[in-house]
DNA sequence: ATGAAAGCGCTAACAG
DNA sequence: CTGTTAGCGCTTTCAT
């Protein structure tokens, strides 16, 4: 594993009986090269199996074309699925995603000296936390750092989520339309900004719609969660016959807590959840759930990194909200209606 | 987001009034440097806000700290668990992991410029297929490369993969003794290697027990093909009471499908998958599985990739093999027994 | 169109 | 222990 193994331009030149500036030309895009040369340096690449060097290209313009990604348990599906659409959006941009696996936010101070290290040309973070002291060291990197639901808002630092607010509300209005009358939220991590909006919204338009405070159960975003808050639904008096979960996977393991109570839903319970994942349209569930519509977000996430034009934007740091979409699915279909389910 | 925004070293050495080679001391580890300069040189890098630029280093010393990782399909749980156990492991040994993803083999020679560009320290590739001409094509880039349950072997090119012909070999013992009669395999892609093994060791085994072929439906791995294979299972005369799917999201997909259909596991059909993915243990599933035992296969992998004394071994190609270890849940649990499940 | 030369930010070898 | 010097492989002037 020692190095000094790759083939430099150098090597290409002296084979090809050219200067090293002339190797260089030719992997440039539109510079002056004879075709002659061209065909010289070319076959002595080839046989030399010469690939260019990135580095030196990014140590001297100080353009990586990498981009860091931190994520932070990508085995939720959700995050899984933001995460290939992200790679494969950026590695069509011409960038390289760096994966930053982070546990906590406060890990993030840790790998900050990497992000730097790589000079990545910016940071995508999947973290809803991000503590202001985090935010103002990444402040500091001059980076674009664009947050995926997230709210908080910094030099360099901007957000681009969900419209958390309006899906709480809308949240509360279908649940009312299914014919829920008394309510319940199963609610996420407490300091994750989107659970909070999602929370606050419902609560909010609960409150417009004259209807009863909701029970608030606690949770973490996790199957386990939403399983454990089963029993605590079940044991409520007067029990709710409607909740909307902070996430899908809540939201299944909750369905999953209920049946093994007995309960079936839509019938006794209505249910609906957040993300929309996959899991979510099978058979077995058929949650109704929002649509975070992912790939705009992420058009709007590479605007603010890679295009020019929004530099402004992404200097001052901007929030940017996009509409949820509702997926209807069985969990709040009419009771008794021809939604299998199992 | 233009560059030369950074700081650099010599920028910290004038104003700690000392040598730039003072200050690239102070960051290496075991460097001569008197605690005063040691002290000047700190001081004055908060002030500047400077970070050690890894690119240079990565530059004269051939070792980038970045490892490729290529991935295809992390929405599929188990490679979304692989992924991040892997940066994880990664992370705590000091290297960076750049995320390549891709969709098919092939794709892999368009990236393979980039891999070497940004001349990352090895590959690991959780993409079972790979094509010899493409393992050729890595390995003349003479980098560690791994494959997660892959067969090839080439120059450079090792696999570290679940012992698939005996896993397949166990699920027909274990689905025999769980009451199975008639068998059937819920196949994968064709050209997964890991897919051919299980399928093998499947049939040889039930040869060896001088029991009957197995009914073979094709499938790619993905809970929709399983659904679909429902219909056909269903349809068979004999119907089989005993299934080994490929993988457990096909799994997933098989049992809702039978479910749909009105019939019950492990009643009317024992069921097993391979991975043992989060969902698998969900209540409304509790599937048999076997567990890959990820860890020890990252390990393998790392020690390939990182350790100085593997380095004979990488550069020659092995193959390393790690036992499947079986998880029993209901769906081979016994016929009515207190396996609630939904 | 091409070669020579400078320099990106760092490490390492070499004096002192 | 510390400063000077020479590169790493490339892009970019600047002459030619």
């Amino acid at each position: 594993m020692t190095g000094k193994r790759y083939v430099s331009s150098t090597d290409v030149a002296r084979l090809a009986g050219v200067s090293q500036s002339a190797v260089s030309r030719t992997y440039t895009e539109g510079a002056s090269v004879s075709p002659t040369t061209r065909e010289k340096v070319l076959a002595a690449a080839r046989a030399l199996g010469y690939r260019p060097n990135f580095l030196p290209q990014a140590l001297m313009s100080s353009r990586s074309h990498l981009v860091a990604v931190a994520v932070g348990g990508i085995t939720n599906p959700f995050y899984a699925s933001v995460l290939e659409q992200f790679a494969t959006a950026l590695q069509e941009a011409g960038q390289q995603v760096v994966l930053i696996q982070i546990d906590n936010d406060y890990a993030l101070d840790a790998v900050l000296d990497r992000i730097a290290g790589y000079r990545v040309d910016a940071l995508v973070s999947s973290l809803a936390v991000l503590s202001t002291e985090t935010a103002h060291a990444l402040s500091d990197l001059r980076i674009p750092v664009v947050c995926f639901n997230g709210r908080i808002r910094a030099a360099w630092v901007s957000c681009v989520s969900m419209d958390n607010l309006q899906a709480g509300a809308m949240a509360a209005d279908h649940l009312r339309e299914a014919g829920g009358r008394r309510f319940a939220f199963l609610g996420g991590p407490p300091d994750s900004p989107a659970s909070q909006d999602r929370q606050a919204g419902f609560e909010h338009q609960l409150q417009r719609l004259r209807l009863p405070k909701p029970l608030v159960l606690p949770g973490d975003f996790s199957y386990e969660a939403g399983h454990a808050a089963a029993t605590r639904l079940v044991a409520a008096d007067p029990r709710p016959d409607a909740v909307a979960c902070v996430n899908d996977l809540s939201a299944l393991g909750l369905l999953d807590g209920l049946r093994r109570a007995g309960l079936r839903s839509p019938d006794d319970v209505r249910l609906l959840g957040y993300d929309n994942i996959g899991i979510a349209a099978w058979s077995a569930y058929e949650l109704t759930s929002f649509d975070q519509n992912v790939p705009e977000m992420i058009r709007r996430t590479l605007r603010l990194i890679l295009d020019d034009n929004a530099a402004d934007e992404a200097r001052q740091g901007v929030l940017e909200t996009v509409p949820a979409r509702l997926v209807i699915r069985c969990t709040t279909g009419r009771a008794g209606a021809p939604c299998l389910g199992i």
